[in-house]
DNA sequence: TAGATTGTTAATCGATTAACAATC
DNA sequence: TAGATTGTTAATCGATTAACAATC
C-alpha cells in the first residue's frame, strides 16, 4: 500500500510538472542513472539511498534528488529509492517504454557500426533500413536489414513509419539531406555528419562530433603535460 | 608590426594564465569554434568580428570574447579576429599542432569505422595499429595498418610510442583491458565502452556513450509529444 | 517510537550576458 | 581623428551543494 501511495503521488508530481523546463544539464545525466540502476537491478540490489547511489556514481547525494525531483518523487523517506522502480521511471522519462522506429543514412564503416549495434534494439530503437549511394551496397544485409539505394529514400519514408534516421555520411551532403529527411516526415536526426543543422524547430538534432571528442582529449593530453613541466 | 605586438602580448597572457583552471563548458566549445574558423579559412575570409561569428554560430558575442580570453588576446580592437591566425591559436590549445600515435582495441564494426577516418590524421592523430581477439581479423589490414592479436598487446606498446587508445570493446572488458593498457603507458583512452572507467588521476578518459547520446534524443522526442498534446 | 532518508528551501558557486572603458 | 570592436569588469542568471523539516 506504502509502495501504491507512494506511486500515485509521483504521478500527480509529473503531471504538475510537465510544463516545468528540465535543463539541459539534467537530462543528459539521465542515462547514466540510467545505466547505473540497471547495474544493480542486475546484481539483484533492491533499494538504493541517494546516499550510496552518490559514492557509486562519483556525483553528490543532493545533486541525486534534486535531479529525480524534477521529474516527481521517486523516493521514500527512512527507505531510499526502489531501484527497479526507479529503473522503470527514467526509462519512462527517457521514452525507453516505446518503440522507436529508425534508419541509417549512409552505410558506410560508422553506418554499419551502428546497425550492427544489436543493444539499441533492446531500448526499443529499430532498425528498418539503412541507404546509401553505393552501388556496390545494394542488396546487401546487416543483421537481415536491407540496405537501399537514396533513390527509395522518399518512397520508403512515405511508406513506413520512421521516426529517426542517422545520418552517417560526408558533411558535404548533411544539409541536403537532411532537408529531404524532414520533408518526409523524419521527426528527429541523429547527426553523425561534422558539421552543425539548423533545422525547423520541431525537429530534433542530437549530435555526435567525433573529432571535436578527440580534440577534447587531445587539449587534456596537452594540460597535462603542462601541468607536468612545471 | 600591429600584429606582432599583439602576438606578443598574446603569448606572454598565454603563459601569464596557464594556471587558471580552465572550465569544462569552455573546453568543449573550442571544438567548434575551431571548425567555424576552418570554414571561413577556407571560404577565403580573412577576418571576424566576434559579432558576426555570434550570429553565424548562434551564441553570444561577450561568450565567444569571455571564452577565447581565457587562453589570451586573440583579437585587435577596432578590427576584430584575424582568422587564420586565431585558427591556428586554437589548434595549438587543443593540441592539434603535434601528432598524437594512437592505437584501437576492438577491430570491430565501430573500430574499423574509426581506423578509416582518415580525416584524424589531418588533425595529427596517427593510427599505428589496432588488436582484437578475434583469430579471422589477424593480419587484415585497413588503410595499411594491421590489426593484431591481443597477446602482442603489451610488447607492441613497449616497443612504440603510443600516446592514446580507443576502447571499441564490449563494456565487459574494458576495465581488464584498460588496466592493460595503463600499465604500458598509455595515458589517454578514448572510451566508446559502454562504461565508466575510473582511472588513475593522470591518465585522461574521453568517453563516447553511443547510447547515451540516442536517449537524449528519445527524451527529446517524448517532450516534444508531450508538448503537441497541449 | 526512533532512525533513516527523502523532498525541498536556502546558500553558494560558477557560467553567461551586459556594459563600457581601453585602444586599435 | 572618429568609428569599430576588443578585453574586462560588473550584473544576472542558472546550476550545484548544503541544510533541515517532513515523513516513512
Amino acid at each position: 500500500m506504502a509502495v501504491m501511495k507512494k506511486r500515485t503521488s509521483a504521478r500527480w508530481k509529473v503531471i504538475e510538472v510537465e510544463h516545468r523546463k528540465i535543463s539541459k544539464a539534467v537530462i543528459s545525466r539521465l542515462p547514466r542513472y540510467y545505466r547505473y540502476l540497471g547495474d544493480l537491478l542486475e546484481s539483484g540490489v533492491e533499494r538504493i539511498s541517494s546516499n550510496d547511489l552518490s559514492k557509486k556514481m562519483q556525483v553528490t547525494a543532493s545533486q541525486i534528488r534534486q535531479d529525480l525531483n524534477n521529474f516527481g518523487g521517486f523516493g521514500q523517506q527512512g527507505y531510499g529509492y526502489n531501484v527497479k522502480y526507479l529503473y522503470t521511471e527514467i526509462g519512462k522519462i527517457l521514452g525507453l517504454n516505446k518503440t522507436h522506429n529508425f534508419i541509417i543514412i549512409g552505410a558506410g564503416n560508422l553506418g554499419q557500426a551502428l546497425a550492427n549495434y544489436a543493444s539499441f534494439e533492446r531500448s526499443g530503437f529499430i532498425l528498418k533500413s539503412l541507404f546509401d549511394v553505393n552501388p556496390r551496397l545494394e542488396g546487401v544485409s546487416i543483421r537481415g536489414i536491407r540496405v537501399r539505394m537514396m533513390d527509395e529514400l522518399v518512397d520508403f519514408l512515405q511508406n513506413n513509419d520512421i521516426e529517426i534516421a542517422a545520418l552517417t555520411i560526408p558533411r558535404s551532403k548533411a544539409v541536403e539531406v537532411s532537408d529531404i529527411l524532414i520533408a518526409n516526415g523524419i521527426r528527429a536526426i541523429w547527426n553523425f555528419a561534422h558539421t552543425d543543422l539548423t533545422l525547423p524547430k520541431d525537429v530534433i538534432v542530437e549530435s555526435v562530433h567525433l573529432s571535436d571528442s578527440l580534440m577534447k582529449l587531445s587539449y587534456n593530453i596537452s594540460q597535462h603535460e603542462v601541468g607536468h613541466k612545471k
